[in-house]
DNA sequence: TACGATCCGAAGTGTCGACTCCGATTATGC
DNA sequence: GCATAATCGGAGTCGACACTTCGGATCGTA
């Protein structure tokens, strides 16, 4: 990526710019959707609008980018927690962590979804490592209890994609938005009865109460 | 609405175009969003662009003609259904319809959170009438034991707004959606192992079972 | 420092969609 | 039926935005 077609090495000025752009637009994209104009990232990037345009033929191109980058991190973050706490505190942690990441990303929760459709190729295939990374994680809990086993992969990321969706369009209180997730938990934990586990779940006995960070 | 400014009735052609306008605009912002053009509604209504204009002075009136009836026949229907059937099935059902039917109605479901900004007075209206109809629908249910009485309105409503949207960016099977659809319930069912009720509950104990109609 | 390859940005071009104008058409009261 | 006022629709205008062009600035190398 920091090569140009022929092989050549890019000028140091070319890949500073190609970065600063793919930033702001993850930004601008997040905050306005894939609605925001492309000169609008020009603008705030401090570039040319021909400079974006020269590192990313088209504006679905510069939307691709900025998806692939944001999936693949995501992915390795839900890699990275599967290793390192117990697998439901690792589950429910990423699954909150995706959807107050999404608040501020409408285009990723937007694109998330409509990834399904095999248009956009680069896309797509990022979108299916990360889902296979939530399958990872929901294999796990499920196996240690901490999640019902009689749910699969294809409805746990549609209510997580359902939720990041809801929470990237802001009008709703952070409370209310924890408490319908604690709603949620509560649907894909085992029994009630039958939880003996320590690792922590969301607790709606309280009304009012917060689930757990 | 059958009356001009000062008072005159409109000619029955008029009317009748006002009427062909809106069903068709429902049709199509519910398939492409409000991103749809309103050149095709008049195409598809078989009148001119300025026929529509004349009749909604803008895209937005339009588009807010569209939801305040949307919104205003959905309250009905949920408050025809608080008298009709015990209050457990009323709740569960009406939020199942109107899953389903977000699921043709693109716009209605992104309006219907949308409508929570006080940008557009008479939609956010037809939007708070809906919104109190399910609360009725769900204090009833909360009564009868259907529903945890920990829970609330806001975050029960944002969970329904969340599965519509997502219900209605279609690449979601059926069955996929009443999966999700029924971990939601069984989040919002009081604790299993207290159930008496005889009204249907969403049962997620058979893997596949289609949660009852 | 000098020079060529590479990269940059301001000012275009083309398209698309919201919205308007105006002559033609049609409903309605007499 | 006829006058007339309301309504209609096609052919515009206007602005926004994705994308291009080209002269000039900058980087990398000797």
């Amino acid at each position: 990526m920091s090569q140009t077609g022929d092989g050549r090495a890019r000028r140091v000025d070319a890949r500073a710019n190609r970065r600063r752009i793919l930033d702001v637009a993850e930004e601008v994209f997040g905050k306005g959707g894939e609605s925001a104009s492309t000169e609008e990232v020009a603008r705030l990037a401090g570039v040319g609008i021909a400079t974006v345009f020269r590192h990313f033929p088209t504006k679905a191109a510069l939307l691709q980018a900025v998806l692939v980058r944001r999936f693949d991190r995501l992915r390795e973050q839900a890699e990275a927690l599967l290793g390192t706490t117990d697998p439901g505190s690792a589950f429910f942690e990423f699954f909150r962590h995706l959807v107050a990441d999404a608040a501020t990303k409408i285009a990723i929760a937007e694109a998330l979804l409509d990834a399904g459709g095999d248009s956009d190729g680069e896309a797509t295939q990022a979108s299916n490592g990360l889902r296979r990374a939530v399958g990872a994680l929901l294999q796990h809990a499920q196996q240690a209890g901490a999640v019902r086993d009689d749910v699969e992969l294809p409805e746990v990321y549609a209510l997580l994609v359902a939720t990041s969706r809801a929470a990237a369009h802001t009008n709703l209180d952070d409370e209310v938005k924890a408490r319908a997730l604690a709603i949620v938990f509560d649907g894909l934990a085992p029994h009630r009865n039958a939880r003996v586990q320590a690792h922590q779940q969301p607790e709606l006995s309280q009304p009012h109460g917060q689930p757990p960070t």
